[in-house]
DNA sequence: GAGTGGTCTAGACCACTAG
DNA sequence: TAGTGGTCTAGACCACTCT
């Protein structure tokens, strides 16, 4: 009867947003449902109320539910599509999240030397290798991302062994860096794309979204720059506010 | 010499966040540079260490600190352009926030009966009247952002009355609906300028980002709907985003 | 091992919402 | 006024980093 509810492989407050997060997946919390109050889940979970407090302020930044002072916590409604303009997942994690169906093509995976323009971007020195991938995301057999990633070797050896076809990227390089990834930058502009781009991605006409993305270790140090074009009508790029 | 620091107007943990954003901007504290432990920190400005970690937290969501577990917390020494894919400031706070040099023409402003389309966005009864805006803002003397947005006026009565020249329109709405705005969704897509927009925003080719926008109110109603074209040349659209 | 942040607790009091 | 979240405290113990 007064058995722990979590254990100790992660934090309290992680396994609670965690069991809320499945509770709304699976329907046993429904749209607009308001949840019991702090004090509530925290005698009912055996933890404390600034545990539940820290929980609830994470399923309200990814947007599950919302907190209204003076009356409580409820399950969101509008569930975002894809929130890669606010939270640093890859491309690759975004869609299987979301339980998209889609498949990714290499389309060119060689070791190269940087030229000026990734040198710059990377903070590199002269002649450093870098692996260059193209990779094509088809999402329901439709092209709707074009990838391109500059990744020094030096920083992920054996990156350049690895086939990208079922694994990501970032999963590669956190495995041969023996670290995480620590941040990101993402940039958003409009463009027209040239002929080669609009041919791979079947693109209805040439406007095309890109991101540049760079991505940081823990000492602040690029280890990874991207430029990705996608096609917006087939992947949506979403962000839910508070205000 | 034991005064506290802070006054009861707001949250120590806002007080405190902001003297260290200002210590930033003002150079005392310098990029890279370590910022006391968290308690140095509480028994300096006389706070329990709780309210100095909902500071930090604060600083790191928005970009200014990097905290490392058993390290210490860092002034990041890049700070991000437009956090408008990450924090539901309108665009006028965003370009006040980053001190531009900005401009805005009301080139529309007619209260006008909504369409399909903008009906089905905002969920509204029939006939209802809203207030159509059309407004460029220049940045730097530089066309940078067209906006068009649909505001019920039975939402914010009045708010036809406002010279939208020098005040934002989230502080218009606010005003006359007496109530904050709760939260928005902003979707960035990727598309062709007509010929007008191409030449409103002086754009160097058709490309152009664009950005829809709902806002919304403590019940979730919807109270506003945007579209947004902008010059990514101009004008930069950045994430930061931890991992 | 010393220094630092990360998690968690129990309790107090304040501020907002709604009947 | 009762119910609910928001802020704040003081203290304990754990986990990570560096030397």
């Amino acid at each position: 009867m007064s058995e722990r509810k979590f254990d100790g492989y992660e934090p309290f407050y992680i396994q609670v947003s965690d069991s809320i997060k499945n509770d709304i997946r699976e329907g046993k919390l429904i749209r607009g449902e308001k949840l019991s109050n702090e004090a509530e889940l925290a005698k009912e979970l055996e933890v404390s109320r600034g545990t539940i407090r820290k929980s609830l302020s994470l399923l309200n930044e990814e947007g599950y539910v919302e907190t209204v002072h003076g009356k409580g916590t409820f399950v969101r409604n509008d569930k975002i599509s894809s929130p890669i303009a606010q939270q640093f997942v890859s491309f690759e994690e975004d869609m299987r999240n979301q339980g998209l169906n889609f498949e990714t093509k290499v389309l060119t995976k060689k070791v190269i030397s940087v030229d000026d323009s990734i040198h710059y971007e990377l903070k590199m020195a002269d002649n450093t290798k870098v692996l260059y991938l193209e990779r094509l995301r088809l999402v329901n057999n439709e092209p709707s991302i074009l990838l391109y990633n500059w990744i020094p070797i030096d920083r992920c050896p054996g990156i350049e062994k690895y086939d990208f076809t079922n694994i990501g990227l970032f999963e590669a390089m956190e495995e041969t860096m023996g670290e995480k990834i620590n941040h990101g930058i993402r940039e958003f502009s409009a463009l027209n794309a040239d002929d080669y781009i609009q041919k791979v991605l079947n693109l209805p006409n040439d406007a095309v979204l890109k991101i540049n993305q760079k991505s940081f270790d823990d000492n602040n140090e690029p280890i990874e720059y991207s430029e990705v074009y996608l096609r917006t009508d087939n992947y949506q790029v979403t962000s839910l506010l508070q205000r």
